[in-house]
DNA sequence: CATCTTATTTTTGTATACGATAATTTCTAC
DNA sequence: GTAGAAATTATCGTATACAAAAATAAGATG
């Protein structure tokens, strides 16, 4: 966590951005953030041109920032995209991962078990980023990892809202396991299929809770 | 081309480092660019940002900015995933391409025959950006077609070199053929797969080159 | 002579100031 | 009362100023 101002202000507005505080279209006013974080237009306008460059905002020319909420649409591509991007990771780890590699992905999934047993939503998280990050890893290409990665935690925020959904961590819990299993027996066709399958039903059970939404409000 | 002086630093520094003007590693100064762009140092530290933000450049914290240009391996590592990407377009396109969008890909195609004919390998590279850019609008995944088109971005400085490799026109004239062929026929496991390796061949060329210019060196 | 401490300099990060352009308001003409 | 033009205001983009931290140089001590 840097102390830099910008960095502060970028956080910020990400996170208000994620909990839906900040709408789709809304104006990003250099001055008033600079008041309600109490710095400078400078920091300000830094951490406007990295949410322009994490697709958060976009940018008029002479008229200045606007929050671009990424719309169910764009949210059901981000998904298409992030199943691919898995299925190549585990495609590529079942050929290359190795043993001591493996062990940390069964570890991790150990700890997926227990938070299910504690029915601890928040470490099933934590423990389900480490398992992925795990074959992240394993797959030996590290531009590959670092895309997925910052797809991941762009789609994160909305994810986390899924593994409340009733149901969804046993089930997750089950697709790690086949993931370990055609990981391990090397079959590199099954694990891209699983992987793929894997990110794809959170994709669909976001699509689940954005009907509900629309449905109860 | 947007008359931003930040623009113009961020596309200057760009250029030298695609050219290596300026090398890796090479530390960044705010004030010298700021002397060689005749602008003050805030456009400079912004055009800085938005290289790091496309991993061009390093920043550490009170220490500067340095440049990160990608490494052999690197290199290698995103032509992998381009070729993914390229492929998941294709296979997408397939399944979704209208007959407007066919005929538009067909042209550009005719486009790019016309330029080897004329043996004009800078036409070929636009004719060639322009048949890809039909598939990535063909895909209806627009999330999915901007990451594609910068990934391919980020890459192209090195293949404007490959497409001067000797016989390389005509070659991958052929493999848009096989493109279109599989297009038409709606065969997406056809179009993945020849898309695929219409970019690893260029991912290899490309190691050709490189081993070429350390044999030469 | 080497090494640690301290002083100086450089450079980053932030604040403020200013000019230019777009948006808004006011005013005038019909 | 409305439409268009001029003036005003607000905001963006850039320049400069300043404070804090790191790098470097100088000096003292063993």
């Amino acid at each position: 966590m840097s102390s830099r101002a910008a960095t502060r202000v970028f956080q910020g507005v990400e996170e208000q951005i994620a909990t839906g505080q900040l709408k789709d279209g809304e104006k990003l006013d250099e001055a008033s953030l600079a008041e309600r974080f109490q710095v400078s237009r400078t920091p300000v306008r830094e951490a406007l041109l990295q949410l322009v460059g994490s697709g958060l905002a976009t940018q008029i020319p002479k008229r200045g920032c606007f929050v671009k909420a990424p719309s169910f649409r764009e949210m059901i591509e981000m998904f298409e995209v992030m199943s691919e991007l898995e299925g190549m990771c585990a495609r590529l780890a079942a050929r290359r991962i190795s043993d001591q590699q493996l062990a940390a992905l069964k570890a991790a999934n150990e700890g997926c078990e227990e938070a299910i047993q504690a029915n601890d939503s928040d470490l099933y998280y934590h423990k389900n980023v480490e398992f992925h990050e795990c074959i992240y890893t394993a797959c030996g290409n590290s531009f590959l990892a670092s895309e997925t990665r910052s797809l991941r935690r762009r789609l994160q925020s909305f994810r986390r809202l899924q593994l409340r959904v009733r149901g969804r961590m046993p089930q997750s819990f089950n697709e790690h396991y086949e993931i370990i299993e055609a990981l391990e027996s090397g079959n590199a066709d099954k694990a891209d299929l699983v992987s793929r399958q894997h990110v794809m039903i959170q994709g669909e059970r976001f699509n689940d809770l954005l009907v509900h939404m629309e449905q109860t409000q």
